[in-house]
DNA sequence: TTGTATGCGTTATCAA
DNA sequence: TTGATAACGCATACAA
């Protein structure tokens, strides 16, 4: 079923049906009633890619996001989709954890391959997981705006919406030194990732600072997207030679697993180990004894990040923005 | 920049180009380097929707999901895009949450003005929290397959791929009925969800035939979506005039929430309340004490439906199908 | 208020 | 191995 079709049948132009369908106001009354009770009779819909030929608008946006499991990348979603649907926008997410290692795979598939994926802007959450210059190959291979959320302002020439990681660390390090630790562990997500190697970079800098002492033998490497993973890791440090005082896990989802493995073995939290979750989940909170976390403040980076995608929308001459949010320190009771 | 102008640029036909890109085997060697070349010049890619128009195919699935904040959901989509990627497709998810109140306007949308989705066919999770006719009106619209997952079969004339909620309430009813519990208070979501009724139905009713007694008192109601709700709902069911010995949460999310409140008011689980939670999420099982949960098969049902929804394209006319997984009770330490 | 004609960027058919 | 041309289904400028 197409428009010619509904058009003959209603005895008119092809022209009177698409004007029927957006501008009805133009269409005379009655002419308009019996066109859309044939289209309702077939059960007729407009075809998008014809429309889309024409005007190039889907009025969708895609969030990629590095990993689904991670609560904190869908409450950035849920930021970012307010603000969407409010101008009219459908929000979808595209989860590429399991195109992390194969990324070239997947900037093959949309540059040449199949197909493209069908959107009028990007947002590509945490980067920090994909290989250098992986922005920008995708920036190049979309043809719509595309904006990055990402720990800190990364690649040049794209437009970013950040948190200033380092200030979140440093808030956790405080803490930690405030409440007395003077020896840490860490449980860090994959050791490849850029994201990975910044945070131990920065934690290291600041334990310096703070005199805070980390043993080689006390930073351990899970997965990221993994609870189980936090939970095993974090047992070589418990165990190690010289336990640290505190855990400081790289995500929430880190801190779960490692708060796992200390009550299940009755290590009581704090008073054992503390633990400090670089990011916060919901579940962060509802824990028991609650996770004390850095938090990003995901729905607004959500928000601005599509804010500023609409703009890029409206005009893609824009000069491209480093918008930078405070994250903020959430005292609950693992520390 | 299209094929025309990548054609001219090359001294070739558009006809040429198009080959170049879709059967590169049936173009002469050195005329194929020289396109290559100047496509990667100017950038160039295919048009999407030029291309859709003609064979119709996307490549692209769209999930449907109630609720994003629900690892549950999430776990099946991870099972839906095993199968599609390894098929070509690429798996985008589409959170319903914000919509499900005003789902007219959802479709509304989807249906008459601004466009439709761009897929080759659809899954849609947890339809239980939409009303009645919802899958058929959705049905309608796309001219798309559809499968559906849901706790049971639901609507006729749909592809479904289930679990067998009545045995999941049955196991985890008859659990604690082995473990000596002989009243329960209940955690569910919103009242208005088919869903939480239909649990609601089979809970009593087990209940009668295990004497095992619920008090009206004891039903509180928040939302699936919300640690929070289950946190504070469960309140009333603590300080109750005849607080029951089990609290069966009708989630994941809301069985955490429950946890919280109890551990953190000093209420030992499961000693002095026992948790049981309809719906396992990975969070569950990294809990202090880790919580009993009925648990379905969310990699599975992602993977089935992933499957059936590909033989539908394949192969539009075919029989619809419902497919039944099996639940299984995880025991963990919440009992 | 309605209709005609043209074009959006690509692929398929057929011929060369 | 290559090219001319006709679709695909719709929206818009322009005319009536």
């Amino acid at each position: 079923m197409n428009m010619r079709k509904i058009a003959k049948l209603a005895g008119v132009s092809v022209t009177t049906v698409s004007r029927a369908i957006n501008k009805p106001e133009l269409v005379n009354e009655e002419t308009l009633r019996r066109i859309r009770q044939i289209m309702d009779k077939h059960n007729y819909h407009v075809n998008p890619f014809a429309r889309n030929l024409i005007n190039k608008k889907t009025k969708n946006i895609v969030m990629m996001i590095p990993n689904a499991s991670n609560p904190f990348h869908l409450q950035v979603a849920e930021g970012a989709e307010e603000v969407l649907a409010a101008a009219g926008y459908i929000l979808t997410i595209y989860n590429i954890r399991k195109n992390i290692d194969r990324q070239s795979t997947l900037l093959e598939y949309v540059r040449t391959k199949k197909n493209s994926f069908f959107m009028d802007g990007l947002i590509l959450v945490g980067s920090g997981s994909l290989q250098e210059g992986y922005q920008k190959a995708l920036k190049n291979i979309m043809q719509t705006p595309i904006v990055a959320i990402d720990p800190g302002p990364v690649e040049k020439g794209i437009d970013t919406v950040y948190t200033d990681e380092e200030a979140g660390i440093l808030l956790a390090m405080k803490y930690l030194s405030k409440k007395g630790h003077s020896s840490i562990g860490l449980v860090a997500g994959e050791q490849k990732y850029k994201l990975t190697q910044s945070i131990l970079k920065e934690i290291k800098r600041f334990s310096k600072l703070l005199n805070i002492k980390i043993e080689e033998e006390n930073i351990v490497y899970g997965s990221y997207a993994s609870l189980e993973s936090g939970y095993s890791v974090s047992k070589k440090i418990i165990y190690s030679s010289k336990p640290p005082s505190a855990i400081v896990a790289f995500n929430g989802i880190l801190a779960i697993g490692t708060m796992r493995y200390l009550l299940e073995n009755k290590y009581r939290v704090p008073e054992d180990f503390a633990v400090i979750s670089c990011g916060d989940i919901p579940f962060n909170g509802f824990y028991y004894p609650g996770i004390t976390s850095v938090q990003s403040p995901a729905i607004d980076l959500g928000k601005k990040a599509a804010e500023l995608l609409l703009k890029k929308i409206k005009n893609p001459e824009l000069q491209n923005q480093n918008i930078l949010l405070p994250p903020s320190l959430v005292v609950r009771e693992s520390c």
